[in-house]
Parts: C-alpha cells; structure tokens; sequence
DNA sequence: TCGGAACAGTTACAGTCTATAACGCAAGCT
DNA sequence: AGCTTGCGTTATAGACTGTAACTGTTCCGA
C-alpha cells in the first residue's frame, strides 16, 4: 500500500474508484462482461452519467482493470497457497495443491475466472502487463519442476522452452534465478504444462461443461496434475 | 441434406439465412462477438435493420446458431481426420492425429473457436444441443483410448465416468457400443482428459498468451497427448 | 381463376448504452 | 484574494437492439 498518504483528493479519488470497480463486478457475476454497464454503475454509485468518465478513460478501461486485478489476486493466491505448505511438502503434492488453489479460486468466482481466460475483450490489447501477471501466477509452479527429469513425452517442450530462455532474456532473468536446482528449461516446461493443463480443467469446469457428470473438476485436475507429475518424474 | 427439397420459399429463406450467417461471421472475425451488428448485417446484405428479425429472433439466437454450426464444424473436421487415418496407425499416432486436426481447425478460425470455448455470450444458456455436439467432438477418441490401460494417476477419472455411466443412460448408450474392447468408462476417461487437454493447450494458443516463446502450440499439445498416452499405456 | 392466408419487407419509434461538449462549483495552493 | 485544477452536472450525438404498424407479394386451396 505504497503512497497512500496523499492529498485528501486523490484519497477520495481512489476510494471512488474502488467503489466503482466494486459495483461492476457485482454487475459482471450477475450478467457477464455484457452487463457491465457505466450508466448503471453511475446511478448506483450516486453519481450521474458521464462523471465515470473522470475516473475511467472508457469502458475498457474500466474492465482492462478488472483483469488486471483479477490476474493479481489469482496471483496471491496461488502463491499464498504455497507459502502455507509445508517445507516438506512433496513436489507432487506442491503442484496438486498449487492447481488445487487456482481451481478454488477460479471456482469462487467464475465471471472473474472468465475474465482472465475468457474471450478477449472485444478490442481488447493484452500488454506486457497481462504477460508479468501470468508470469506471477507461474512463478510457484518453476520451483515445483525445479531439477526434474523430464520423460520423452515432454522433451521437445523441454527444448523449447531453453531456446525462448536462451533467446528472450526477460524470461531467463526471471526463470534462472528461481530454478537453482536444474535446468531453467525443464522447470519452464513443466511451469506451461501446467498452467495448460488448469486451463483446460478449470475453464471446462467454469464454463459449466461438466454439468451431468457430477462435481468431476477436482477429480480430472488432480488427475492432470498427477500425468504431469509423472512425465516430470516427480516424488 | 435431407428436407432441400422444398417450397422455393423456403429455399430462399433458407439461402438469405445462411448470408446472413456469412456477413456475421466475418464481422465476427473482425471484431469479435461485440461487432456483431444486426443493422450493419442487415445493410450489407441488402435489407433495412428490422428485417432480419423475419430470420432470427434476436442477436442472441444468431450468435446461438453460429455456435451450433461451430461446433458441428469442428466435429466433422475432427471426425474426418480421424477417417483419413491408414487403419494400421497405432492409438498414440491417432491421438496425435485427433487434437492436431482440432488445433489446426481452431488456429485456422480462432473467433470460431473462442465462440465455442469462450465466455458463453451474456445469458447464454447451452441446452443439450451442445453437450451432444461436444459429444460428436469427443467421438473419435473414445475408439483410441478403447481398451487402455490406465496408470494410477489416472484411474480416479476412470472410476468416476464408470459411476457417470452407471448413472447416465443417454451417455452409456453413446459410450459402451462405441468402446467394443474394454470398459466404457476407460475410454470415457481418455476422451475427456483429452478434451481438457486440447482445451488448454489450443485455448492458451488461441488466446494469443504463446506470444513470446516462437509457436509454442503445435510442440506443447502433441506433448500432452504423449503425456497422456503415457498415463493410458497407448502403443 | 380468384381470394385470403402467410410471408417478406418497409418506415417509424422507443429504449439502452457509450462517449463528448459545454458549463458551474468548490477545493486547494500561492 | 485570486487562480488553477479537478469534480460534477445537464445536454446531446450516435450506435445498437427490438417492437409496432403497415404494405406488397407469393402461394395455395376452393
């Protein structure tokens, strides 16, 4: 919470941002992006039309800002999830519990879930920004794959992942550092493997395609994860 | 075809749809989902706004058909590769085969397939219409995973669609004739982790978040078919 | 062949939404 | 005190969905 001792305006100024951000994600979980409305968002707020404006560009701007916040909290959460585990905890047990939490909170709140993954907001530009906030929900899977032994399967994913580390040194900068134990390739791997494999599990599962079959989300994500573990030969 | 032969009205009614249908989904492509103008549609095609309502009932029931047509599309698409195949490819080659054909169909028309994928357009309810499409999808991997032997990481899947079948008749009348050599809920299990795994890979891709790391799709969906012909013990 | 039903299309309009323009008012700094 | 900056207002333009009321045309049976 860095700078918020400032002049009383931009104090207000920021609590009615909040409180509009508030009431758009009330109107997303109730009807999807669609029902976003600033209009509505103004009279409910208390002010009237147009004055939304002095706080954002423009309706996508506003949204851009939904994710943006969406990406962070999933972020935290994920990595608050393995800050709670123990120092013992197995590497396959890690990546369960790591899926696990992005499922619950992709779960908890799936208009937000949707946000991320979800179809591009019609004109919508993902920056830089939208890369280092995956990078952050990545970030605890590269210590999880640290100094694994990749089967055949996932060898030339191995590879590729070296040669973009090798070539974009963003990427090295941030991988190397966190895989002391091995190969930054190999954890890269298995990091977007996994991240792969939650996507399908937990956007099938939001979107509601598992009706019939009954509550099987955290039974094929564990699952998932498991293969993956295997391929990685995790213990 | 069946039911072209009819009243030339009906005829005709049935070609202005489909041109309708076209100049959608090229705005479509364009600007995805939101640029899907009713009046604009309706200008191009030759007719003044309120008309095309004699056609469809609403914006929804278009973006609804163009789904449906999406999702038929791809089965077919999926289902003809799997017909293309020599007889004597093994099930680890077929999988392959299966998800590259899908991922070459949605890279070639990614607003298609995020219409499939995606956000369900705003109060979009999918009916048993899409569950047997996905069903159609889903088809050719139920033979490819027929009579697999499944790893530990995997069997709780596999014991969950067998209780699915038990439960579901309409499923178990779909799965069990089509899976000669070995339980239903094997192949189930297969066909739907295969699912997700195309899911996430092609979604990730489509969704444009392999941007950096130099086409990544192609190398990281056939790896996760091999990890998960792996964890069936596929030849 | 005639006459009515069903259909295809039109213009006019109501309502919702985004976004801009022009203007007033108050807070805060010098 | 006076000026600037920011917050808020109303009025308005423009795009879009969807409805109403009305007109012409095609088909089909009597």
């Amino acid at each position: 919470m860095a700078g918020t001792a400032q002049s009383p305006r931009a104090r207000y100024r920021e609590q009615t941002r909040a409180e509009i951000k508030e009431v758009a994600l009330r109107q997303l979980a109730e009807g999807g992006t669609a029902a976003v409305a600033l209009v509505r968002i103004a009279k409910e707020v208390g002010l009237s039309g147009p004055a939304l404006y002095r706080y954002f560009d423009s309706r996508d701007a506003l949204l851009t800002d939904l994710i943006r916040d969406a990406y962070a909290d999933l972020a935290t959460a994920v990595s608050t999830a393995a800050d709670a585990l123990p120092p013992d905890t197995s590497p396959r047990a890690r990546a369960r519990a790591l899926a696990g939490a992005c499922r619950a909170w992709a779960v908890a709140q799936p208009h937000r879930y949707l946000l991320i993954e979800g179809t591009p907001v019609p004109g919508y530009t993902a920056p830089a920004d939208t890369l280092d906030s995956a990078r952050a929900v990545l970030e605890p899977f590269l210590a999880v794959f640290d100094g694994a032994e990749p089967s055949a399967a996932v060898r030339p994913v191995v590879e590729q992942m070296t040669a973009w580390a090798e070539r974009d040194t963003t990427v090295a900068q941030w991988a190397r550092p966190r895989t002391p134990g091995g190969s930054a390739g190999v954890a890269l791997a298995g990091a977007v493997l996994a991240w792969s494999h939650m996507h399908g599990a937990i956007g099938l599962e939001v979107s509601g395609q598992f009706e019939g079959m009954g509550h099987g989300g955290d039974t094929l994500l564990t699952a998932q994860m498991d293969v993956l573990g295997d391929a990685f030969g995790l213990d």
